[in-house]
DNA sequence: TAAGTTTCTGCGAATTATTCGCAACTCGCT
DNA sequence: AGCGAGTTGCGAATAATTCGCAGAAACTTA
């Protein structure tokens, strides 16, 4: 249980609904709080909507859980590990596809270079038409 | 007056409040709704919110102002007309920086040559750490 | 340029999304 | 086991945005 040192350096601690969290992020992908609470509650339906936002935000602290603005209105979290892509957010059918960091890294230069802009690549969302939705 | 035309073209009225919100929105630069309520009412102190709201969407649906989401959680617009910069936001002070688009160009074609997705650039916002928070 | 039609506006209420306060509960340390 | 601090559930409080309506105004046409 990797997380559980995590949180403990912090002074937080491992409880069940954080773990149920915790777990849902990972096997989402990418998701809302609402789809989290939404998940959780599939196998534990007690848990409490502002538990779920409280949690998100405690494993983000935590660097075990990121979020991300994908366009519309709310966040999205993903599981810390699987930052490794970039997030693409069609405008006409909401899907949101992937692509691997490394398209993105001779942008992410030049802003460097040219702006001194340090670029988190991974907490952007790319808006545009998908290629299913281009025809 | 140009806009006097995009908007009948679509059976839409030119109205002063709707005048107002785009010189709002064209003297802010980019804006939330609330700002640029708050803008108009500097000088007409009765318009309504709602009304704000509805004229920025349907301003945005002839093409004359364009909205993007710049991290947090609402959206801020901007006048169509000055849609030739990306925005650099910065997660550490909250600034909104500009790039030239052309920054993009390269990552944009990759996109699309990689995985057949138009990209929007001007819709969205580049989320980082600017220079000056950098040091 | 007056009349008619249809879009707008203002206003308040309805939604939706997120945060808070608080008492009861429980995790982890000793 | 027992204690103290972090957590949970719950309902209420906020914030942001949208809706429904009735009256007011903007085009169109004659």
């Amino acid at each position: 249980m990797v997380e559980k040192h995590e949180l403990h350096e912090k002074g937080l601690r491992l409880t069940p609904q954080r773990e149920l969290v915790l777990s849902a992020v990972r096997a989402l992908g990418h998701a809302t709080p609402e789809e989290v609470a939404e998940k959780v509650r599939q196998t534990h339906p007690g848990i409490n909507l502002s538990t779920v936002y409280r949690n998100l935000e405690t494993l983000e602290n935590v660097g075990l859980v990121q979020h991300t603005h994908l366009g519309h209105g709310g966040a999205t979290y993903h599981a810390a590990e699987e930052l490794t892509h970039l997030h693409l957010v069609c405008g006409t059918c909401g899907s949101v596809g992937d692509a691997p960091i490394d398209v993105a890294a001779n942008f992410v230069q030049n802003l460097s270079d040219d702006f001194g802009f340090k670029t988190d690549v991974t907490h952007f969302a790319i808006y545009g038409t998908c290629a299913a939705c281009v025809k």
